[in-house]
DNA sequence: ATGTCGCTCTACGAGCGA
């Protein structure tokens, strides 16, 4: 089972270059992030007629998380628990089933939190600090699950280019990172450093100032695996040459597979 | 490089978010 997540940056403007890299990469699942739609907006259709199953969670101009889905989507739910008076969309959750397993599939877009200090940078640390409740949740149950998405976290300095240049930034400072270890030390797996080592791996660059050309990028989109979800786990990768394709997201596709 | 892109408004560029 390949279970993928992607920062699509706009579903409208990003129709053509999702639709290109679903043919190619052929994921069963994808969680998308940033739709910057409403769910009536959602070309639903589109990836229905693709053989995908859509289940969405949008809202007007901004965020938005979404699943497609080969396999059957069951027991959706909309919205991070912990805080009913939270109208932005992002977060997902659905369950697949493969051959042997199901998997509880959650689909997130964390706060970006800048300016930081400041109220934006508040809400992405009481966020994260409800994500972590969820995690919780989902290590006390039975279901391998797995947490993906853009988590606008710089988990290490080897995540990013220029390290130097992000110190002061809500992506990578010392509270943000410390919230995403206490989440890591639940017991979680994180896909990506669990097979590969070292720096030079990105999955975000930039539109502004040549980034991708300069190669300034950072890794902040993530899956968090469950024990019982990362001893399925056969393979993590990012899709890395999405980037220099036409009309790209900002973002690349992440991906894993599951003997599921 | 102060370098870009996507979204919405009642627009024909500006403001916001990233």
């Amino acid at each position: 089972m390949k279970i993928a997540s992607f920062n699509i940056n706009g579903i409208k403007a990003r129709i053509e270059a999702l639709t290109r890299w679903l043919n190619e990469a052929q994921p069963d699942v994808v969680v998308l992030q940033e739709i910057k739609s409403v769910d009536e907006g959602f070309p639903r259709d589109h990836f229905e007629d693709m053989g995908y199953n859509v289940e969405t969670h949008g809202q007007k101009s901004f965020n938005g998380v979404a699943i497609l889905s080969k396999l059957p989507l069951e027991d959706v739910t909309r919205g991070l628990p912990g805080d009913d008076s939270d109208e932005q969309a992002r977060w997902i959750e659905a369950t697949v089933t493969g051959n042997h397993s199901s998997v509880r599939v959650c689909g997130l877009y964390l706060p970006n939190g800048n300016p930081c200090p400041g109220p934006k940078y508040d809400y992405k640390l009481a966020w994260m600090a409800r994500l972590e409740a969820r995690a919780r949740q989902l290590m006390a149950d039975e279901m391998p699950a797995l947490m993906a998405g853009d988590y606008n976290v710089i988990p290490q300095a080897e995540d990013a280019a220029k390290p130097e240049s992000w110190t002061e930034d809500a992506l990578f400072r010392p509270e943000t990172r410390a919230a995403f270890r206490r989440i890591l030390n639940l017991g979680f797996t994180e896909a990506f450093r669990a097979r590969t080592q070292g720096p030079g791996h990105y999955s975000f660059w930039d539109y502004q100032a040549g980034a991708w050309q300069r190669n300034n990028g950072i890794r902040i989109d993530h899956f968090l695996l469950t024990p019982a979800c990362a001893d399925m786990m056969t393979d993590c990768q990012i899709d890395k040459d999405t980037r220099a394709g036409d009309k790209p997201s900002d973002h690349v596709p992440i991906w894993i597979t599951l003997d599921a």
